[in-house]
DNA sequence: AAGAGTTCTTTACAGTTGTAAAGATGTCAA
DNA sequence: TTGACATCTTTACAACTGTAAAGAACTCTT
């Protein structure tokens, strides 16, 4: 089974979503991909790298003098985990509360709004349905 | 000002979600308090307020032999914190994927549904309120 | 085969986090 | 004033995180 709760640092996200644009990849590839926004050597980048890999986030396969990485978890686990970790921690589980927090905290076009609602709509249509969890 | 962005590990999680519901309060009250959940020592509460006063998380006040304990920082402030990490790490900032997500792995009561419905409305007629950020 | 360039490996180090033992000090009741 | 008890202070340590230097090894071209 995957890993049900994926926590990732600052620096892993970084890693990570550059990873899954670019994937299967090499380390130097993404340290260049990064470099825009992060001021890390190479070594930096594949020190986390391979800690990410010892962990499960990553997989390395080694192809004579080159490493290729992949993502071993996917971009929608991840922002599970984040945002499960917020709700139980911040908010004790409780949705409407992190809803409530979201709205004081941060304007919405009025398109969005109307997403919101569709997704709400949706959601009650498709809330019969078994998920797992 | 106050620190805008409030990040919390787990544990602090734990100490402030104990301050808020008994401040002032000395180390061994929230040591006694988190017992049934931690086990943790009073040495391990004790570094870990001390610590979150040097972050300025938490207030000290000595009286006598007694250090009496107040959070520094509003419970609103801190899940605002946690939130738009997972907003800005997770979701690049964009609200209606983080929306999209919760919705996926969370089932939601009918009741939850309207209240949502209810929250998005409000928000309709206070969007064109000034809100400092 | 030698040099240039690319990629990797090893090692390190300081700061943070979780965890706590041991001992010092203060306080109050008898 | 002497314990008994409560509370505090100091010190420690391993794991994890962010950051990287230095040097080794490989690859390709001339």
């Amino acid at each position: 089974m995957p890993k049900q709760t994926v926590e990732l640092t600052e620096a892993e996200w970084s890693i990570i979503k550059a990873v899954w644009e670019n994937e299967p990849c090499a380390a130097p590839t993404i340290q260049e991909k990064l470099h825009k926004h992060k001021e890390w050597t190479y070594s930096t980048v594949r020190t986390l790298m391979d800690r990410m890999v010892a962990k499960g986030l990553l997989t390395a396969e080694k192809i004579r003098n080159l490493t290729l990485y992949r993502s071993a978890i996917t971009r929608a686990q991840a922002q599970k985990g984040e945002l499960l970790y917020a709700l139980k921690h911040a908010f004790n589980g409780a949705l409407t509360p992190m809803m409530q927090c979201l709205f004081d905290n941060h304007n919405l076009s009025a398109d969005e709004l109307a997403e919101l609602e569709t997704l709400i709509k949706a959601k009650r249509k498709r809330q019969k349905v078994i998920r797992k969890p």
